[in-house]
DNA sequence: ATTATTAGTTGACGGTAGCAACTATCATGG
DNA sequence: CCATGATAGTTGCTACCGTCAACTAATAAT
């Protein structure tokens, strides 16, 4: 009844209390919302677990044995043991034998998919008409911000690992620049020159854009960025790396070695003679990306252009 | 079992597959996120549903009626009523008479406060631990995603009204040039010139920033951008509005309206004696507001900036 | 061979939630 | 003023949900 426990088994960093406040104030939204969409299964002669479990079962590939599926779903045993049962009487699946003869492994049934694609259809469109006021730009939003709550929660499921690159659409460079700037604000302290700078690289950047020698690409999952880059015309058949990031909360996936790559790689079909870039000595990560990539440190200058000490680098890649 | 509904019933708008995909996944993320944290609430004695019964108690004014708790939650009646009961049982509600003797209007004792502010720690902790992971900008991100998928979800209580203005901070001057380009190009089909002179003001405004005499300002809701404009010094005390937007989701709650007067009050305070903008006049929305504020409609002219035939118009507001 | 482990099933049981019948009160209208 | 109907809330019935624990059968470990 009471919470004796003491603060420290919490969490050391301690979220703060908006963002708690939030959180829940979300659940409980959350909540109704999916309990107005539930009705629609009941009907259909089978709870909210039983649908959800049927889901699973046909999105797995044939074989699935229950012990995953409960585990997957956090099921009890006997709950799941049950309801499965129940798929069979009705003729939804059927059970097979693993090369463990305790296994029964599960596959759907000409008469489950059948049973699946009904219930799914009717779902889908009780979902689809609690969103019907929202127009396209609306719904990418929506996926966007769907996208970065699951990635914030620390959702695994969130489209692990399918993330992708695209080039640049309307207004993802000045989401590029919003981006740095907060994430150089946090991680460095680097302050409004900083800003100013990403801010007049992406403008001049699409001010002058050459299509086939320019471009930008945006790594992004379920819709939201994890991660840029521009390729810039710098003159003399030298090609410039630009505004690199990767998201905080996308690192060591890989897509900081993606665009660099794309980059280059573009650089190379467009005929560039050398990638160069410019960047700091206190990007260490950014830096072994570089070498890598097979870039080749050129000049190092200090500087003082965002409020402290630091040391500028050029990096080059001869590229024929 | 199967779906027999004519598809005209679903919606005329219909919505893309992948947003209902996308929400579709989110709704089981979701439900498995929530399902994770209820088991807390089972060693208070008491189930979910009843949880969250206490919370809304708790939340309402003392002597709120069982009907309107039931019908906020969606609870069947008879469900309630035994919960409730089970609440006076143990002493943590006390049921007084209403004007109308059938009504049993509901109020926390001090025993039944203590005991949710117990449970009520409880769970926050719990959420608090699960978010444990997260530095303060993602913490900001978490808010500004949560609060925009209730927006578009059309949570009503989503901080129903409850929109602030504030002063703009790093990062955010890029993202109101990103919303803005991606608005005026679903809505207007204004394309890239349009973006890049969007990038250009607020990076010049950035660049230049005179403290005190200029000053940008953003409206939000629950973390989420819900409009912005810019006041920037044009010289001979004439101080210029630009830049002003509210997004379609937020408009007719006067966000728009607020923003200017904010920036009118502020250009007055700063000592300019006019305030002056550039608008187009197929902005009809925007020219009323501007109207409505004071302002007058000086010159007019034609140009084709943007890839099509229009009108700009500059207007003029006498501060002294 | 013995023991422990694992996959899955089954029985028992308390809690949840929906439906309908019920009481008590109020509103309306001849 | 009484009949009628509506409303706030309670109660009984029931189906289902979900947990615990005991169970079978097969496998793995020593």
């Amino acid at each position: 009844m009471t919470d004796d426990r003491p603060p420290a088994d919490i969490s050391p960093a301690r979220p703060a209390p908006e963002t708690v406040a939030a959180l829940r104030a979300f659940n409980r939204f959350h909540t109704r919302f999916a309990g107005v969409l539930q009705p629609s299964y009941m009907d259909s002669g089978m709870g909210v677990t039983a649908a959800r479990l049927l889901y699973e079962i046909a999105q797995a590939e044939a074989g699935v044995l229950a012990s995953s599926l409960r585990e997957q779903m956090g099921l009890d045993a006997g709950h799941a043991s049950r309801i499965i049962a129940g798929f069979e009487k009705r003729g939804w699946i059927a059970r097979g034998r693993g090369s463990d003869a305790r296994q029964r492994p599960i596959a759907l049934t000409a008469q489950g998919r059948a049973a699946f694609a009904a219930i799914d259809a009717r779902t889908r469109a009780d979902t689809a008409a609690r969103i019907a006021g929202l127009d396209r730009a609306q719904q990418d939003d929506l996926v966007a911000a769907l996208g970065q709550v699951r990635a914030l929660l620390g959702d695994l499921m969130a489209g692990e690992g399918s993330w992708s690159i695209r080039p640049f659409r309307i207004g993802d460079l000045a989401l590029v620049a919003s981006r740095q700037a907060r994430l150089y604000e946090a991680e460095y302290g680097w302050g409004r020159a900083m800003e100013v700078m990403q801010g007049e690289i992406t403008t001049v950047f699409l001010r002058d854009f050459k299509p086939g020698r320019e471009q930008a690409w945006i790594a992004e999952r379920d819709g939201v960025m994890l991660g840029a880059v521009l390729l810039a015309d710098a003159g003399d058949d030298v090609g410039q790396l630009r505004l690199l990031h990767v998201e905080c909360a996308a690192r060591g996936l890989g897509i900081g070695r993606a665009l660099v790559d794309q980059c280059v790689g573009f650089a190379r079909d467009a005929g560039y003679q050398r990638v160069m870039l410019w960047t700091q000595d206190v990007l260490t990560h950014a830096r072994r990306l570089y070498e890598s990539a097979g870039f080749m440190p050129a000049e190092r200058e200090a500087h003082n252009l965002f409020g402290t000490e630091m040391m500028g680098e050029r990096w080059i890649l001869l590229l024929h």
